[in-house]
DNA sequence: CGCGGCTTTGATCCTTGTCAACTACAGTGG
DNA sequence: CCACTGTAGTTGACAAGGATCAAAGCCGCG
């Protein structure tokens, strides 16, 4: 099971076969994009819904003295305006971090999920419904915890979210400093200093630049972490059509 | 024309005259609540759909220090959970600011809507994305914003959102200065200071403490606010359609 | 009248931004 | 092979924004 997107919906609950058969299709012509491109400008009228396979994006926004703000984090298995006809004009731009595979989904292949294949559709309300409680969390975050706090909250998210699509390999975060501070909304110096802080206190590791989770029970502990936001619980057999039990190796809450 | 849900709505586009006959029956059985009053408990798995038809409600979050974060403004006219079936429990608290009228909605009148109104269920899908757009947009004012322009920035919204509803009285927000302090991530001492300053700028009007706009062209400046992200412009012909424009009426690109 | 909640003001401390210099390293062209 | 360049990370010094603590004023209400 190589299907990323299959594997993020069925957090959400079981899916048929005939729906994995279907999600099979939907990412049947990927492409490849390079680190720092852009997939949809601020001011677009989009065609098309973005998911990404491989690779991490962003949704950011640039403001008037030219700083950026980046305001998601899309991961693989993750999609992207699923209304996108619904509002008019973007009011923020998407663009990759990393090396990036990225599905284009037509508008009415959208349409068909949603209108025939009940439990896809029920699945992608709950990522849309996720990805709003992640920005309610990343306002918390943000307004509410010291620097150190919110960038380890930052990565025990990741951490944890790509654990729930079984893609949490060695190194997490593939991010320049700038990059970490405009998410945290915090200087690139103040993240260096942010960043040796936790590792001086073994939190995490830092090699060639990329930093992986030492010990992810200290670091959650330690960022006040709670994982229910991400409602990774709700398709606990979360297995294709609940007969089969496919462990998702995710660490409890 | 005294509905506001259906004023609100029609900032989306245009609605027919049945439409408006059935958001008419939905919000025909309202009641009170005080200020400072819980509607769901984190945790919580609710069982209705909740709309505010005047006051104000807030989405927010108890951290573990006890303080409050406040990630959302509720309007008139607001609706809140449309898909409350999907994730299980809630993630966070929602509870009025001030006095409120309030609509609960059953699950099932929802469903009629999403399924016999295509012009509604587009408001509404409409409406939703339009409270992710806020939420990025305070993240981004969380995060890059000094807690003047923050604050500035905050009245404009406020007051652009009321004036979508036609609610826009004398006072724009009842809330202490403790209240505008969970939502912008400060204390309630600095709120003083902010709220201050601003009036001796001659940007705002205090009496009672309470806030109203003096010049709210200053004020968006001051705030660098642009309204694009409440996407407002979409319903532009946003009166009662009685020519049944079943087009859904989205303006072009 | 006294109490409690909210606002106002002052003093001090902590977190983070800004500026600046320096290091490390990869890529490029001589 | 080496100098040159650009990008990212590291470190220090200093300034500013905002938190915290504390005290006083204001006002509605029992």
């Amino acid at each position: 099971m190589n299907n990323v997107f299959a594997r993020k919906l069925r957090n959400a609950g079981p899916l048929g076969p005939d729906d994995m058969e279907r999600l099979e299709q939907v990412i049947s012509d990927p492409f490849e994009l390079g680190a720092r491109e852009d997939l949809i400008h601020h001011g677009d009228d989009p065609e098309n819904v973005h998911l990404v396979l491989t690779g991490m994006a962003c949704r950011y926004k640039i403001l008037p003295d030219g700083s950026r703000a980046i305001v998601a984090l899309m991961l693989p298995g993750d999609i992207c305006d699923l209304h996108v006809a619904i509002l008019g004009q973007m009011d923020h731009s998407i663009g990759t971090l990393t090396d990036c595979q990225i599905v284009r989904i037509p508008k009415n292949t959208i349409a068909d999920l949603l209108d025939n294949y009940p439990r896809i559709r029920h699945a992608l309300f709950w990522s849309t419904l996720v990805d709003e409680a992640i920005l309610r969390e990343w306002l918390v975050n943000m307004g509410r915890r010291r620097s150190d706090h919110q960038m380890a909250h930052l990565f025990c998210e990741v951490h944890t979210r790509l654990a729930a699509v079984d893609q949490l390999y060695d190194s997490l975060m593939p991010l320049t400093q700038e990059e970490l501070g405009d998410i945290l909304g915090i200087s690139s110096v103040h993240a260096q200093r942010v960043i040796s802080g936790l590792r001086n206190q073994g939190l995490i590791n830092v090699q060639d630049s990329r930093v992986s989770v030492q010990d992810f029970d200290a670091l959650s502990e330690f960022a006040e972490f709670e994982a229910d936001y991400l409602h990774l619980g709700e398709g606990r057999a979360n297995g294709v059509d609940a007969t089969a039990e496919h462990g998702a190796g995710r660490s409890p809450a």
